[in-house]
DNA sequence: CTACATGCAAACCGTTTGCACCCTA
DNA sequence: TAGGGTGCAAACGGTTTGCATGTAG
């Protein structure tokens, strides 16, 4: 398979050994293309017939992290910690606070802004960090929203 | 006391109970006037002789969110939340990776960027989360850094 | 064959909760 | 005086760790 190979040369690249779990969790992180959290991945990990551990999800995706294929991040105030795959550039987000679905959004219409903001406060700026919040088309009939959500 | 006035205000406005607590809490918030772990103030309010406890702490802010006086955000993949008084429109934040210190910024460059993806991509926006990373004039020396770091 | 990966169970740590007592309104 | 607030200790839940075993290079 052209995909395995490809996630093999990933690892390999990083000095990482290439093991079942780490093919397997790349995989599955490139099948959603969203971000996850370790249980959601050890759970998709259980319906593919994949025998784990949620201690070794934890594990696998440190070392990814290590390795940088993979960020951790962490929105919408919930308890759990949810993990990305990098990718060239950075990324911006849009969350529907109802079924937590996140969708990326290309483009960044802060170009310029890091720039401006350096020259006003003496910080070197080495990125940021943009999300939306909102409804998505399917939960925003569910939601008569007024005002804006507090945990924006 | 003028301030203590002001807070009982605050907190009879919103139908909560003006204890020593919530005065206390309160009022080490608009010191620090930036966002502060449930710990922090627990450790402020021991420093001031203010004998309390850390679920009291919790409950408060609790009670203080739910009357929409303060709100609790989540930066930096670090696992402890942060609470932050409310303010009149919403704010952003500069983050040092270094110290942890937070600077609010003031203005925001992202006016008519939320409708402009409401267009684009059929979500009601509600509001947005803006971040910027990076180390403040006194961190900067103590950092050389060549890239971006990757909780950005 | 050796260093690194994994599974399992127990520890960790920030946060929440149950319950008895206390205090504001 | 009643109903909400507080302190204390124990529970909770996501994450990490120690240790014995397994496996890729």
């Amino acid at each position: 398979m052209n995909k395995d190979i490809l996630l093999q040369d990933q690892l390999k690249r990083t000095g990482l050994k290439t093991t079942r779990s780490r093919m397997a969790i790349l995989d599955i992180m490139h099948d959603k293309d969203c971000p996850v959290t370790a249980e959601e991945i050890f759970l998709s990990l259980k319906e593919k017939e994949y025998q784990t551990n949620l201690s070794t999800v934890y594990r696998t995706l440190e070392a990814l992290e290590t390795a940088d294929l993979v960020s951790r991040i962490q929105i919408l105030n919930e308890d759990k910690k949810m993990f990305a795959l990098n990718e060239v550039g950075h990324r911006h987000y849009l969350v529907c606070l109802e079924c937590k679905r996140m969708v990326t959004i290309h483009g960044c219409p802060l170009e310029n802004y890091d720039q401006h903001v350096e020259d006003e406060t003496g910080f070197v700026i080495l990125g940021h960090k943009l999300y939306l919040y909102g409804y998505c088309k399917e939960c925003r009939p569910k939601r008569k929203v007024s005002g804006i959500d507090s945990s924006c």
